[in-house]
DNA sequence: TACCAAAATGATTTTAATTCATTTAAACTG
DNA sequence: CAGTTTAAATGAATTAAAATCATTTTGGTA
């Protein structure tokens, strides 16, 4: 009962699977989901058509396959880009300007995760995996102190990564690469603390504010005068 | 050349038209881009299949048809629910109430719009020209003042759709309903004084600065009034 | 070497999009 | 209104590609 066939021969397996998305992730990402043919897919592979449907039931699911891996990957990258030893913010920072790059670079198999998951379908595990990595770092900042007790960070959460990629894709559309000053636009959006009082830091000026008041009224008064 | 028949002749092609979008709305809502099978959609608009290619050239032609009327109408309703007296604040709050729960109302259409624009395809004009409700409502708020004049319009853009779609993705998930603690924590957020070099002036405590853009924005608007 | 089971193959079947020759209806003409 | 032309609609036929499955090949085992 010698393990080295069985692992050679689970290893041959799994370097075929391997073989198998690596050909569909370029085929997907080159021609979309429709425009990719099983019959490409598998002449890439070096492979018959026959075999890909062994591996996957349909379509679809090796299409879930590609993306699925992409996820797992892309959150054992955000967990060696994050330092531990940081602070939250830092670490928001990090793993801000790790996923605002990894979803440019890759911005077709991201694309594809949204045909991947058609309607309220069961989600794609990886992806709710990698998004506790930011659930992670928002609860440790909680604990040691760094956010306030009262931190949304399901709402957040949203904020992040929603931000994040429509920013992508406005990129993409007009052919721009990473631009840092999202990623630190987010960050201060995020990090400012307005869930208690605005502001509590020093030198309020009253006189400014009462110029302000008195410089609205004045706007007020034009717009009504030009209001008709 | 009587104008009547002519018109009785489109008015009957824009209702066949319109009733194929809507079987198309429904089928592809139901079961998605790659369920849906055009024998469905005709048999549901009482049509015979070769009809729907006389009104769209293929499958993905009609669901571009169908996400483009949604982001039309989308448009149409913004405009209407939003107050032209408000303040850039109330806009914003109007606008951001408006589509969250018509995004949460239409989830399938809106999933679909993704399917839609493959990859860097040509944009849906659509969409655009929803987008720029946004933009103006911004660029007003500036103008009048009531943001800076360094406000990051087109960053806050993705900040504000990116984040109502995922909060939306969220809340489906979950099977919530509309929350409207989404909207006035991504407007705290958004409306929070911290533009330009991040956390300069953390607090809403209006500066010199702000003061002086403001007196000439004013100054600008005196000026042009007394041109005419 | 012979055997077996797992893996792979690709021709065949199935499914669904798209086309197109034909039919039907509408609009126009004198 | 009958005749004629043009536009619209039809659905059977074609085509394309996904999925299946009977057959073959391979790799491990005795």
């Amino acid at each position: 009962m010698s393990a080295t066939p069985r692992n050679t021969s689970r290893e041959r397996i799994e370097a075929r699977e391997s073989t198998i998305l690596d050909a569909a992730e370029g085929i997907f990402s080159r021609s979309g989901f429709d425009g990719a043919k099983i019959s490409d897919i598998a002449r890439a592979a070096s492979v018959a058509e026959g075999t890909v449907y062994l591996y996957y039931k349909n379509k679809r699911d090796l299409l879930a396959g590609v993306v699925g891996r992409f996820w797992s990957q892309l959150t054992q990258g955000a967990e060696d880009a994050i330092d531990p030893q940081a602070d939250a913010a830092q670490q928001l920072e990090q793993l801000a300007r790790y996923h605002l790059q990894s979803i440019l670079d890759q911005f077709e198999v991201v694309s594809l995760t949204y045909r991947a998951r058609p309607q309220q379908e069961q989600d794609l595990d990886q992806v709710r995996e990698y998004v506790r990595v930011f659930d992670r770092i928002m609860q440790r900042g909680v604990d040691r102190g760094e956010l306030p007790t009262d931190t949304p960070i399901g709402q957040l959460r949203d904020v992040f990564f929603g931000t994040l990629e429509f920013s992508a894709r406005t990129l993409k559309l007009r052919g721009q690469a990473y631009d840092h000053s999202i990623v630190s636009n987010l960050l201060s959006l995020m990090l400012a603390r307005n869930h208690g009082d605005a502001g509590t830091n020093g030198a309020n000026n009253p006189s400014n504010r009462d110029l302000m008041q008195r410089l609205e009224s004045i706007q007020e008064q034009l717009d009504k005068r030009g209001a008709w």
